[in-house]
DNA sequence: GACAGGTATATGTATAACACATATATAGTA
DNA sequence: TACTATATATGTGTTATACATATACCTGTC
């Protein structure tokens, strides 16, 4: 690899950067649920909080954070009100619906269904490379 | 959730089943790095090895499969050639280049990384949800 | 009062990944 | 002959992603 690159790092956009990305795709989404249901919040805010996840090294796509958002209160996960109380402009404020936490729960099947494959794969790889066993 | 479907399910095209994909996305190439590195192998085969990563119980993409292998040729991570030998048609027999070593123990720390996400994002979970352990 | 910087939301766009369908060919077997 | 398994490949529409840009509010300061 001559790339020093953060994984995740734009590798698809003509950069001729390999690394392979770090993204769960879409796991921003779960995130988001969990975070909403422990506080009700907005988006600027569950930025922040989302580093919590994992997503401290990578930058988070802002855009990305604001589009799931509003795709998901579209699809009746969430529900958002105006926030104008406190300095500073508006805040658009989330807060997770009962089909929302039925969402969480299904993903949360999913993520461990996920983290054991990652698993396999590793413990699969380790005992080709048992020298690269951190 | 008023869907059964398997979790990966294709949600995405007009199904209007809201369930989250399992899949970790792109993860089909590091798996395919790994079952080259332990054996030379042609797609089809490597479509049946694949179950063996948790690919089982959603039906894996052949037309994915084989785009993967021609891309990663294309990158100079495997190379191919025919094997005309034995019955049935010829199959395209890959193997791992020395860069494609490289990219396999790139993936895995990369593979790491997320692992430690989701498990992040279970161990919070389930401190929300104590009861839905399993 | 102008202006910089932090807060906050939103959209534009090109590329990549994805799901699902379809096409093509070889060879064994019922 | 028809059917099935093996094997590779492409077509296509939708979604996800990365990165850029636009807009607006508010506070402090020069």
């Amino acid at each position: 690899m001559d790339c020093k690159h953060q994984p995740g790092a734009g590798w698809r956009n003509g950069h001729h950067c390999h690394c392979p990305g770090t993204r769960v795709e879409r796991f921003v989404q779960p995130c988001l649920l969990l975070l909403l249901h422990e506080n009700v919040s907005h988006g600027y805010e569950l930025m922040d909080r989302l580093a919590e996840f994992g997503f401290d090294h990578e930058p988070i796509d802002v855009g990305a954070v604001y589009r799931v958002l509003r795709k998901m209160e579209e699809e009746g996960w969430v529900e958002s009100s105006w926030d104008t109380t406190g300095a500073g402009p508006a805040r658009r404020c989330y807060r997770l619906t009962a089909e929302g936490v039925e969402l969480l729960h299904a993903w949360a099947a999913n993520v461990e269904h996920s983290r054991r494959r990652l698993e396999h794969f590793l413990n699969r790889y380790r005992q080709t490379f048992p020298q690269r066993t951190s």
